[in-house]
DNA sequence: GACTCGTTAGTACC
DNA sequence: ACGGGTACTAACGAGTC
């Protein structure tokens, strides 16, 4: 039989000792389908130069090799002698073909070191990435499946155990054409009396997807809304939501924190109440895999823990300061979570449960539309990446461009670089540092007319045009001249996003915009993927070099500006801020032009803005002008803020949004005057005690287990505090904190740290000296006003 | 007990 | 363990007197 088909979740099963790839998508109509195509498992041994005429009788030896296991026996099936390319240099290669995946690693070791062998690669890639990276069937594309269909009791019966309309057994896959896939999200929430998995109880699940909306529970209330569904277990509650699952027909199901929460605790219920979980098309539970955060794999339908993709992929892009699903969906889908009061969950009453339950929707509701506006970076991100969507949504930048690389190796005849092992990793690390950018000292001062050059993708434009890699790496600072075939990816990223960001402004979609966007990311991620200890490309000469030739040319360049009679003023790795003075925007523009004319390479000169006034500052010694701290006001009267207290979350809002009020007016007035009003006006209201506690709360972020910390801060006191008090304290937990008048002795701030709702009065005296005070203090600084002496002198006179 | 000062830690910039 | 280096700064805590 013939269908099109859509690969969505990627498996894989042993039968009778060979390995099959279980490919779960849809066909044109939109059922359900289940492809099983066969994979042949191989890698690759590389011959050493000069070797190449005995590549024959290495391949016969190779032919003999068997490995005894306790429960099968591999073999080496055959082998074929193929002219490929390894790291750039000509190689005459075998590929061995095995049995089992599970069995290369085996083989390659059985193989050994024989003196004719260079190396022994590829048996360390994962076999779906093996499998899709060779017979090229990627995820969320088309292909035309020809097969037969399989037998209800084949392959030890998947055909049956599988909800699917059909199962075929691939013989051709072809590339095709087909509808945009648009799959079936369904989002999901729990509400627990606890956090720990196994104990306490689940209060409700809630659903939402499209038309659709579900809280099913088993806490009784009267008078309810229509979508909250009663049962009397827990066990009924989880069987139902089950059966919503599958009734919903749902491609992903999508939760936000789900793989280290929701997920786990639902699973421990159902091992606690001894009850089955068959979520999966297969009617199984979800299985873990290990890693550092476990990830929750369900057959047939793929589980998107957003958060985790938010914060692998998207975070560094984000304003939002936390990543918790409030602030997240606030500034992506402007949806706001509903509050809800769990200090009453001791003793709910009617109308707790009915808010609960409607808190429990929305938060639903809020992940399913987090999920839509995600959607096209996912969608894209797979295609690009060709990896399986459960693990494109998991994975990180490092890995991202790794899967890139492997997935686009074959156009160039490369065979896959190894994946460092644990005593290499060890040696990257111990390396240190190279290096790195160039940060210009500012003159702190008020400047009008600024302009702001930058270099558009810096790093990854040094890197190809100087060919910087690790296959073209000769030694010392020297680098072939030939073209690498990792610069040329870099380029061919860098092209493919420009092309689209055209595309983009002719046409504005959502999937365009993704689509620049995830190559953007790409590019951006390249130069410190090379840097990376994990990198299966990893050179730290190419990245020193890229860093070394950035900082050169960015040196070069604000010396021609110089020349030409501008002023620097500031600069940092790849911006160039300097003074217009009389000249006119298009001199300046032509200015650029010339000196993009002189730039090696593809590297290019941007113009970033034209400013109206900027102010830059001392740094809190007073003994220079601070780095990476600095205000603009741009032609729109807009600001932008960079590295002052205003933007870090680590201090309280009181002091983040005086000092911001204050940068403001300076900016837009060109002088300090009103502002010292401010200022005064503020140091009143604290010492008056009328500043809302709120505004003073200071967050801090726990990077750590608690037992770990050798020196403990604020915010470790803080969290010592509510592990005291009950509460389950974390690694990565964001910590909310005051300082309070305390009567206690200690001289430390973290014996005055007080936690929300405790009772204490806020300390004055630290809110003003190193809250607001520090945070004004330089700005004033640079129009030569002591803010200290002027204080004192007012409270002088006052006493006299 | 007051002070100095190197270290630890968190956050931001690009 | 899951890009990189540069930079600022608060607070701790050991050492000094």
């Amino acid at each position: 039989m013939k269908t099109n088909f859509i690969p969505v979740d990627y498996d894989y099963f042993d039968f009778k000792d060979k390995n099959y790839i279980q490919l779960i998508g849809r066909n044109e109509k939109g059922n359900r389908v289940c492809v099983v195509d066969t994979y042949q498992p191989n890698f690759w041994v590389i011959l050493k130069k000069g070797f190449e005429k005995d590549a024959k009788k290495v391949a016969e030896k190779i032919d003999k090799i068997e490995v005894n296991k306790l429960s099968r026996t591999t073999k080496v099936l055959k082998t074929k002698i193929v002219e490929k390319k390894f790291l750039e240099k000509d190689v005459t290669a075998i590929q061995v073909f095995v049995t089992n995946h599970k069995d290369t690693h085996d083989v390659a070791s059985a193989i050994g070191d024989m003196k004719e062998i260079e190396a022994r690669r590829e048996y360390d890639i994962p076999i779906i990435t093996k499998y899709i990276k060779e017979n090229k069937v990627e995820p969320l594309n088309w292909y035309e499946v020809e097969g037969e269909l399989i037998d209800i009791d084949e392959f030890g019966g998947i055909a049956g155990a599988l909800d699917v309309e059909h199962c075929i057994k691939a013989q051709t896959i072809k590339p095709t054409k087909g509808k945009e896939f648009i799959p079936r999200v369904l989002a999901y929430d729990i509400e627990t009396d606890g956090r720990d998995f196994g104990k306490g109880s689940l209060l409700a699940v809630s659903l939402y997807g499209e038309n659709f909306k579900k809280v099913l529970t088993w806490k009784k209330c009267t008078g309810d809304p229509d979508y909250v569904e009663f049962f009397k277990t827990e066990e009924e509650v989880i069987e139902k939501f089950v059966e919503y699952i599958h009734q919903y027909d749902t491609d992903i199901l999508t939760g936000y924190f789900s793989d280290g929460f929701d997920l786990p605790y639902l699973k421990a219920a159902t091992l606690k109440n001894k009850t089955d979980f068959p979520l999966g098309l297969d009617r199984k539970g979800p299985t873990f895999t290990r890693g550092r955060i476990p990830s929750g794999k369900i057959t047939g339908i793929v589980h998107i823990d957003l958060y985790r993709f938010i914060s692998a992929v998207f975070a560094q892009y984000l304003q939002s300061e936390t990543l918790s699903l409030r602030e997240v969906a606030k500034e992506l889908v402007g949806e706001e979570k509903e509050e809800f009061d769990w200090t009453k969950l001791e003793n709910m009453k009617n109308q707790d449960w009915k808010a609960l339950f409607s808190y429990n929707l929305q938060d639903s509701k809020v992940t399913y539309k987090l999920a839509q506006k995600i959607w096209p970076d996912i969608l894209e991100f797979t295609k690009i990446i060709k990896e399986p969507m459960f693990d494109v949504t998991r994975s990180r930048m490092a890995s991202h461009v790794d899967n890139y690389i492997l997935h686009n190796l074959d156009n160039f005849n490369e065979i896959a670089e190894k994946r460092p092992m644990n005593n290499e990793i060890g040696k990257r690390r111990d390396m240190g540092k190279y290096e790195g950018a160039f940060v210009f000292t500012p003159t702190p001062g008020l400047y009008e007319n600024i302009v702001f050059f930058d270099f558009t993708s810096m790093y990854a434009s040094v890197m190809i045009t100087y060919n910087l890699s690790k296959a073209t790496f000769i030694e010392g600072d020297k680098f072939e001249k030939k073209e690498g075939f990792f610069p040329k990816m870099i380029q061919d990223i860098i092209e493919k996003r420009k092309k689209h960001k055209k595309e983009l402004a002719k046409n504005p979609s959502g999937m365009l915009k993704a689509r620049s966007n995830a190559y953007k990311l790409l590019a951006n991620a390249a130069y410190g993927y090379q840097g990376f200890f994990g990198a299966r490309y990893y050179c730290r000469e190419a990245a020193a070099a890229t860093a070394r030739l950035a900082k050169e040319n960015i040196l070069s360049t604000i010396e021609k500006i110089k020349k030409e009679g501008y002023k620097i003023i500031y600069s940092d790795t790849d911006s160039i801020a300097f003074l217009q003075e009389k000249k006119t925007d298009k001199q300046v523009l032509t200015f650029l032009e010339k000196i993009n004319k002189e730039l090696p390479g593809i590297m290019e000169l941007d113009l970033e803005d034209f400013y109206k006034r900027g102010i830059f500052v001392f740094n809190r010694g007073g003994t220079s002008g601070a780095k990476k701290k600095y205000a603009l006001l741009d032609r729109k009267d807009k600001m932008k803020i960079r590295g002052f207290e205003t933007v870090r979350r680590d201090w309280c809002d009181l002091a983040r949004r005086l000092q911001s009020e204050i940068l403001t007016k300076i900016l837009k007035e060109g002088n300090g005057e009103s502002s010292l009003k401010l200022l005064k006006k503020t140091i009143i209201d604290l010492k008056g005690r009328k500043i809302d506690l709120e505004d003073l709360m200071i967050k801090t972020q726990l990077k750590k287990p608690i037992k770990e910390y050798q020196s403990k801060g604020p915010h470790v006191i803080a969290a010592e505090k509510m592990l005291a008090a009950g509460e389950k304290i974390d690694s990565g937990m964001m910590i909310y904190y005051f300082i309070g008048e305390s009567s206690t002795k200690g001289k430390r701030v973290g014996d005055k740290v007080f936690l929300p709702g405790e009772k204490a009065e806020y300390n004055i005296n630290y809110y003003l000296d190193k809250q607001i005070l520090p945070a004004v203090e330089n700005i004033f600084e640079v129009f030569d006003l002591n803010v200290k002496e002027i204080l004192d002198g007012e409270s002088q006179k006052k006493l006299f």
